[in-house]
DNA sequence: TTGAAAGCGCTAACAA
DNA sequence: TTGTTAGCGCTTTCAA
């Protein structure tokens, strides 16, 4: 034990107690083999009796690494909603699903992530400022919004970045997805399998490809099935459009007993709709959402729904995106996943 | 515009284009005064010309300052669940709120958080080393569990920090709380107001004291309203437990018709269970959940339920936690805030 | 008001 | 295998 000094060790001081230079502290620091076992045990005894830990900064300055990644979550906030879609997508679980799988994978490799929320173009020059004062060895993005500028904008300033999902326009960056048409087949299937003779589907928003796909999918698994036409209306991603969608869906097609929605949150506001007018599910009405998210299994009944390997897939864009800072020469490389049904009781 | 070169521009580079020494620009770049204004704006010309954006690790290294605090999640996950921890608490809309409080707090002030979380002894440890790295200059600590070593950890390496909630033990700490008794009052008036002669609590895990001063405020009001004793459940913040907590009540005491549950998750576990028996909400039992999170809201009835300010909460937090880096002479400051009652269908 | 110069703590050649 | 030394890019005295 030592005085509490008013200033933190540095290599100098471990280097003085051990009595060797600052460059043989840093190489048994930094794990660098040919250093006599013995000097390395006085090295690391001597670094224990100070308190050593390593100045963040001044290694930076010298590797020009940062440790640390930006975890960006970006989309179009309202104008003056003021820190609302913060919050909304902060509090989505399918968010936490990617923080949680991120923090898993970061976690190995002594990297840490940096929240950001990018909603207005002061928000996004933030994030780029970031990133170019090397504050940051690369951004992960969760995009909500499919006009998202910032994946361009990281593009072109040659800044290294993965994505969560399939940029709308093609460019030459990393991102990891789903096989969303798959995932649609998958509940097309099952409604289809368990006798629904009119199904429908609550979209997510259509500039979104994710819901596209999952809207395609849909429609030509159950076209496949025999049925050309399926009705939809579009939601937002939220409990609150989900309700809404279910309410339009029941309005103009009073006879539908299977509906598709596009994810769990729409589920279950598509759910409490249902009940309000009576009608049982799954009886006589079939129900499947899409994420296997925390509110798929509050749900009464349970939710049938499809499952993203959320986490999965936020670590592989992890490592797609250290690779990346590894290797800047590297192309973009992408991955995608592949859905799969989770049975309940909805469907 | 210029060309694209393989190392990013430094003060020195801008300094040339200027005409001007290193120090000039730094001033300007920092907003010192005593710079001739035509200087400035060359400089800045300069600045643009070249697209110069200050290294943060060479600013850090001399400023001893990171420009990042730690936002840490702290809990213990069971061992052998890998990641579940994280995933749980991330996915709890109660974080979720906390982070866009934080984020929004921040980004006025031009420091960014860490996400990290610590639910193992390694994973302790790691926050410390960050800490003591300068690789963040403070941390604020959401803590879940009551026995988490972490806050006296910090206390003890003189490391600046912030808690979201009081600590279980008393220490030289700034935190941030709520008013826990008021809020529970505020459920106890409005369940016994309504009509409701057996009321009954499902609180959250005894050994955190948000939970033991929900439980204790609960008690006192509803003894001050006649009735001595109030059957409890323990709960743990889920929803699946709040689904037990309230099997186990309605086994014990079939007669209850008012229920308040210490978080809202919990709160759509016993609403669920409800249903199950047939026992209609508010009619025959009347429901007060707390929070006020996104679930309040998707449930069917929507729920009553105490408010906490968590975003107003977490900024303050941030704030405590600035002015103690800002001064670290200052001593631990707490603020309690209050909370209100939203009534809505289920009490 | 401006410039020169001394570090901040570390890594990585290069020598020994 | 170890030590010497030259920076990394920035802020900040101290002089001018």
């Amino acid at each position: 034990m030592s005085r509490s000094p008013s200033t933190p060790p540095t290599l100098e001081d471990v280097a003085r107690v051990a009595g060797v230079s600052r460059a043989t502290v840093s190489r048994v620091v930094n794990g660098t083999r040919n250093v006599d076992r013995k000097i390395q045990e006085v090295v690391r005894a001597a670094i224990d009796e100070v308190g050593y830990a390593p100045n963040r900064a001044a290694r930076s300055l010298v590797t020009k690494r940062a440790g640390t990644i930006a975890l960006v979550v970006s989309g179009a906030g309202e104008p003056g909603e003021e820190g609302a879609f913060a919050s909304r997508v902060l509090s989505d679980p399918f968010f936490g699903r990617v923080a949680s799988g991120v923090l898993g994978f970061l976690r190995t490799r002594g990297v840490h992530p940096v929240l950001m929320v990018s909603d207005t173009e002061r928000a996004r020059e933030d994030v780029l400022a970031f990133l170019r004062q090397g504050s940051a060895d690369g951004a992960l993005l969760v995009s909500t919004h499919a006009e998202d500028p910032l994946p361009a904008r990281l593009v072109d300033a040659g800044l290294p970045a993965a994505l969560f999902a399939r940029p709308a326009r093609p460019m030459p960056i990393s991102y990891v997805d789903l096989d969303h048409q798959a995932g649609a087949k998958l509940a097309a299937d099952r409604l289809v399998g368990r006798g629904c003779r009119q199904v429908a589907t609550i979209s997510g928003p259509l500039d979104v490809p994710a819901s596209q796909d999952r809207l395609t999918g849909f429609r030509d698994a159950v076209a496949r099935h025999g049925s050309p036409y399926v009705p939809i209306a579009e939601g937002g991603f939220t409990a609150g459009s989900g309700e809404a969608a279910m309410e339009r869906l029941l309005a103009e097609h009073p006879g539908v007993d299977g509906v598709f929605a596009a994810n769990d949150l729409m589920a279950q506001g598509a759910l409490a709709v249902l009940h309000k007018h009576g009608r049982r599910v799954p009886e006589d009405v079939a129900l499947i959402g899409f994420d296997d998210s925390g509110p798929a299994l509050t749900c009464r009944p349970r939710l049938t729904t499809v499952r993203q390997p959320v986490e999965d897939m936020a670590a592989e864009m992890a490592r797609l995106l250290l690779d990346h800072v590894d290797d800047p020469a590297s192309p973009p490389r992408s991955v995608i996943f592949e859905p799969a049904l989770v049975v309940r009781e909805s469907a």
